[in-house]
DNA sequence: CAGAGTACGTACCGATCGGTAACATTGTCA
DNA sequence: TGACAATGTTACCGATCGGTACGTACTCTG
């Protein structure tokens, strides 16, 4: 069941350098925002030294890029993990997902989607942070239209949109107002959409 | 038609220090982020020096508040500008805000809105950029219920927020699709949601 | 015209930023 | 045992960060 090859059981921490920064990064840089942590602190929090980053990493810059694409894998998974209980049922995958986004985007303590708040902290388009983010947006709005095609709508792109804006709505309100705000209606609202989409 | 006290019609440039840092620290701060703009950068392109910064501003947190204030009110106006036409009409004003907005937002170069901008760049609570957006933010929300209201909504307070997450939405999607993004379709889906709530 | 304010610039501070050079240490496998 | 890869250690780089001590020029008033 745990990973390869340890001797026995040590629960935690001592693998390799390149992982333990990638995932201290992940942790900092979603936490408080890319700009706001310098690689100081992330090789101290890590437990490791300066110089293991950046054999790892060629810059700062592609250590961010590493981290949004981590964070694209994992958004990646958890859209489509709701699809294993709705199987050829875009409409219930959709609806499951949302309900789990506006839950946990009406909790305090929440920090929105990475991907969005890096096109934020990132707005010069040549920069690589920019292009991975834009770049996962892109697939992401591509996927919601399939599915609004899947389930019938009326004009599956506008439908897309509309719970594109949405859902990214609720990522960016859900760090603004905390518990009881406006993500709390995420669901109701695009049920309203999709029902007056068909 | 003209301020005040100057000898005769000259037109630009020569106001006070303080007044020039504000105008460029907003203009850099909105378009190049928060972070990303030191003070160095504001004070050469205000062509003034750092002293007159710290003269009219005890800190740089100090300015990025008076930053946001700044936004808030010409936010506040043009979000209220559209009133003018629609008095006693608080949908059609509502509408012709969010169909504005749909426009800009769905424009190259689009930079969506500074507070919501600075909230994810200062995620922490205590520090004064977070407080002053959120508190504007929780304005808009409170006349966002306002208008709802006025326009005779089942669930006001439902709805104010539904319109709230397509409106942010449209904010951060600028951003990040740019020309012809999901933002060209928030008028249409305010629209929609608005007619499914009375 | 003297003198006091006011408004601004010159030059600098220590701290931190991202990033690196050189070398010592460790664990692994042959 | 020896070679190799991975990591740690230490000390450093130039640039930039936010911030300031101090001198100077203008203007308003008596």
């Amino acid at each position: 069941m745990r990973s390869k090859s340890s001797p026995d059981s040590i629960p935690e921490a001592p693998r390799r350098a390149a992982d333990r920064i990638r995932d201290t990064a992940f942790d900092l840089f979603y936490r408080e925002g890319i700009r706001a942590v310098g690689v100081e602190e992330i090789v101290s929090q890590a437990g490791v030294t300066k110089p293991s980053l950046y054999r790892a990493f060629e810059s700062k810059d592609e250590l961010i890029a590493a981290y949004l694409r981590d964070y694209d894998q994992r958004f990646c998974e958890r859209f489509e993990a709701p699809g294993a209980d709705h199987p050829d049922d875009p409409k219930a995958h959709l609806l499951a997902y949302v309900d789990r986004l506006s839950r946990r985007a009406s909790r305090d303590g929440y920090r929105g989607c990475g991907l969005t708040n890096a096109v934020i902290e990132y707005p010069d388009h040549d920069h690589p942070a920019h292009q991975v983010a834009v770049e996962s947006k892109q697939n992401l709005r591509e996927r919601l239209r399939e599915m609004c095609r899947a389930m019938g709508a009326r004009d599956p792109d506008e439908l897309a949109d509309g719970l594109l804006l949405l859902i990214e709505g609720s990522y960016v309100s859900g760090q603004t107002f905390g518990d009881g705000g406006p993500a709390r209606m995420l669901g109701v609202m695009a049920r309203r959409l999709i029902d007056a989409s068909m």
